[in-house]
DNA sequence: TTGAAAGCGCTAACAC
DNA sequence: GTGTTAGCGCTTTCAA
């Protein structure tokens, strides 16, 4: 035999509150997740024995026993990149009310890392499982798929990729990239650069930008690319740095991947003494609060963030009352917005 | 007698790992957990069935059965507000290696959703608690002390409340305001004013900057309250809309709660004509990266968001290794830095 | 409207 | 080094 207690006893229990009211186990159960399957007069005893033993209920050991967590993971490539902030807002304020948590996990644009998180986040069987932009190894593809064949809502968001796990909710990097290359074309800049990360969405953005430069007769866009996670010091530093013919200074025309580029591009430009736009042009990706407010205000590609992480958590919400046998994959563009302010 | 089959049976668990290696659920965890209590070559058979299975090991289960979740909760006010993203990050950073896992939420800087909020977590039973500030109502300050009273840490951050719940890490927003008040009194500024939310931190960073003000003989500063959650727009339509004696415009020297609100007076500021820091000197806090890049740099109190994230998960992964009767509450001040750049 | 029994997938304790 | 047994706190099914 064993008295298997390896915390203090402590903890108040459902049965605690069952005797205190009572009633059984079950009856104190039903009248905290539906009341009204429970006399009136009972759950007010039991309300009150909740209240006066300050019963919190135990999430773990209901998700284990209903093999239903109420959870979704977030696996993002950083959260101090503010670009991302809107995202996982959005998610949280659809799935709060719906009693979910989000268990929140960052990649840092490292594989490694992301598989390693995703591990940790499958292990807590979250119902959905929300990822800014798609695996970026095999591996990781293999996981969530995995996962969703036994049930969980995969959802990838910021990209429409072409090989999608489950659904999507995001926009076209590559037609971004087209629309800033032919708003520059149109206003007679000559010399592009494009400056960001490397990673997918980075890239679809520059590929988009070159493919319409080109088809415009333009010269092809000088890339420079960012160490990921890559910050506003490293724009900076991009520009400052750069010399000779691969000169960002050179460019007339600049297209950032993120606004906190754009913001860090604009700073070293202004104090280089070149006059934005007239200098150069400089658009950006995320319409940061920022944008509207910089000097000049920044020409910028807007994403409803927050609108995808609402999608995002309502085909999870959806998903998840369905059978999996009718689940379809839904592929949702959300679109994107160019806002031209004072800077392109 | 029942079938229990909530969902389709699938899910890959212990038990046929166990069968496919040979051994018993037991020596499986073992292995996984703890590989030195198990055989070389057991293991490789353990590691191999893993491997062919795909076994993703249920770490609700796990949490149940071990009274650990290896969960910590984080209630933020907001996560679009770029000021807590390096907190959330050194506090991810640091557990995540230890096999942690996040559970993020918001409150809005609203009582009502701060108790639902902390309820949610509470319920997932997470091992620690992270709050940025204190709690706003006696209802969850007793939430709080009840968790940690069955063994949960509790830390306090981005102050440092007279009456903790548990542990604390964080800096005197009180001694922030006196030294920007000094600053601006030393620079010869008469008409001060401070800009910024009604949250308890804010506040306190407000009385510091009158109490200062007040013994070196200034009029008292000028108080804008912003609404929470307030955010850049806010800012600048403090700035625009201020009229009469209440003007900000008439103010020479500006204390702004956050980097956030100072980019936002800056910008209204500079958009009014006004030189900064000539006419309007202006100060914020957070030191984001954008205070060293916008035009002028930003004088601003650093504060290490990022240490103070990771102090938390240190107090937490500390105290959760100790029983709970020798554990003592600690009061970590993390200091600020006044950052001295061209706006003030 | 309420209850009894079984069991979710795992780990702690204690044998062997 | 490995296995047996019991049980974490809850929800499900089925019966009354």
């Amino acid at each position: 035999m064993s008295s298997y207690t390896p915390c203090p006893p402590s903890q108040t229990r459902l049965l605690d509150v069952a005797e205190r009211a009572g009633v059984s186990v079950i009856t104190v159960s039903r009248a905290l997740r539906t009341p009204a399957k429970v006399a009136p007069e009972t759950r007010a005893r039991i309300e009150a024995a909740v209240a006066s033993l300050g019963y919190v209920p135990n999430l773990v050991a209901g998700a284990l026993a209903s093999a239903r967590t109420r959870t979704v993971g977030i696996l993002v490539p950083t959260v101090s990149s503010s670009i991302f902030a809107t995202t996982i807002n959005g998610l949280t304020d659809a799935l709060e009310s719906e009693g979910y948590s989000i268990v929140l996990a960052q990649s840092g644009y490292e594989a490694a890392r992301e598989v390693a998180a995703l591990a940790a986040l499958l292990g807590r069987r979250p119902e959905g499982i929300v990822m800014v932009g798609s695996p970026m190894t095999d591996a990781a593809r293999i996981m969530l798929e995995a996962a969703q064949d036994r049930g969980t809502m995969v959802v990838e968001t910021w990209d429409l990729p072409e090989r999608p796990i489950g659904s999507v909710v995001g926009f076209d990097n590559r037609a971004v990239g087209n629309a800033v290359a032919a708003r520059f074309a149109a206003a007679g800049h000559q010399r592009l650069a494009f400056v960001g990360g490397d990673d997918d969405r980075a890239s679809a953005r520059f590929h988009g930008f070159a493919e319409t430069a080109a088809r415009l007769g333009q010269a092809p866009p000088l890339r420079i690319q960012l160490p990921a996670p890559s910050a506003m010091a490293d724009a900076v530093a991009a520009y400052n740095a750069a010399h000779g013919p691969e000169s960002l200074s050179r460019a007339d025309a600049i297209f950032a991947a993120t606004d906190v580029h754009a913001f860090g591009l604009l700073s070293a430009a202004l104090r280089h003494g070149r006059r934005v736009p007239e200098d150069t042009a400089l658009v950006g990706l995320g319409d940061l609060e920022m944008a509207r407010f910089s000097i000049p205000s920044l020409t910028t590609v807007r994403i409803d963030g927050a609108r995808m992480g609402q999608a995002a958590a309502s085909l999870i919400l959806e998903g998840v009352r369905r059978p999996s046998h009718d689940y379809a994959p839904k592929r949702i563009d959300l679109g994107f917005e160019l806002i031209v302010r004072e800077s392109g």
